[in-house]
DNA sequence: TATGATAATGCAACAAAGTTGCAAAATATA
DNA sequence: TATATTTTGCAACTTTGTTGCATTATCATA
């Protein structure tokens, strides 16, 4: 698991510290989504807060994670899938908010739609975020 | 338009009060959303921060206010459609967000298409964000 | 329309979240 | 290994959001 940590980093042309391995493995071996908050306590007192951020922040930029848009001013972050390492960036995303236990899933393998738009309006990007029951707690 | 203001507050039970009145006619005659920061700058220094959440967050409530998932954390209220004074809460939306001019708005006549999710998922409510080109900015 | 009940506001104090500059430490390069 | 580059942690700060409470405004009704 390590070594794959490293081969991303090194990939992405970062150099490979700590943090970046400490919170790209949580990822990693987390299936869900994470906020800021939750690699905060995650990664324990290791880590300076502004180091998170700044990680974060790489990771978004190097196309490692993706940002998913909320309505409770705690964005979360997601791994992109295997075509975001390759230049293209994966835009369009279907993510899964559960109601009942809050975690925040990356449905890659869902097909998004064409959104029609009225007259003049342009689409770069198109974000689904489905809020309802998930797997797990659907039992 | 003061009246229709005090027509949409008596028909939510809420008490008409001057915060109020001037939030609801910003909306009223802003075409786009709104962040707080956007409504506590146009609202002068008339009212207290505390008043514009506590304002906000009764909107959202009563369904006169609907909020828009972001990445920014910097969460966007819009006005809802008449569907929503209705009990009947008009929960799918579509959400349009410029790149030039940061203007974000409420597409509501777009059609929402079905999302296939996987096996076990239930979805209760769908939000679109799509990014691009506004009518104006295409110009 | 005066009055008591109820609800909303503003203030203060606080907590949490996010930012910036910079010196020290770690990592990469050659 | 030595030097250049990058990253980190710290401190100080700004912004954003929350809570309790006394004061004030609004509402209901007599």
């Amino acid at each position: 698991m390590n070594i794959r940590v490293e081969d991303i980093l090194r990939h992405n042309r970062l150099s490979i510290t700590g943090s970046r391995k400490k919170i790209l493995s949580l990822f990693l071996s987390h299936a869900g989504a994470l906020a800021h908050g939750d690699i905060e306590k995650k990664a324990g007192e290791k880590f300076d807060r502004v180091t998170i951020y700044r990680t974060l922040q790489a990771f978004v930029e190097k196309g490692i994670l993706h940002t998913i848009p909320t309505s409770d001013n705690n964005v979360r972050y997601a791994l992109c899938n295997d075509e975001c390492y390759e230049g293209h960036h994966h835009d369009d995303h279907v993510h899964f908010m559960c109601r009942l236990c809050g975690t925040t899933t990356c449905i890659n393998d869902a097909y998004i739609p064409e959104v029609k738009l009225p007259r003049g309006y342009n689409a770069l990007q198109v974000e689904v975020v489905v809020h309802g029951i998930c797997k797990n707690c659907k039992k």
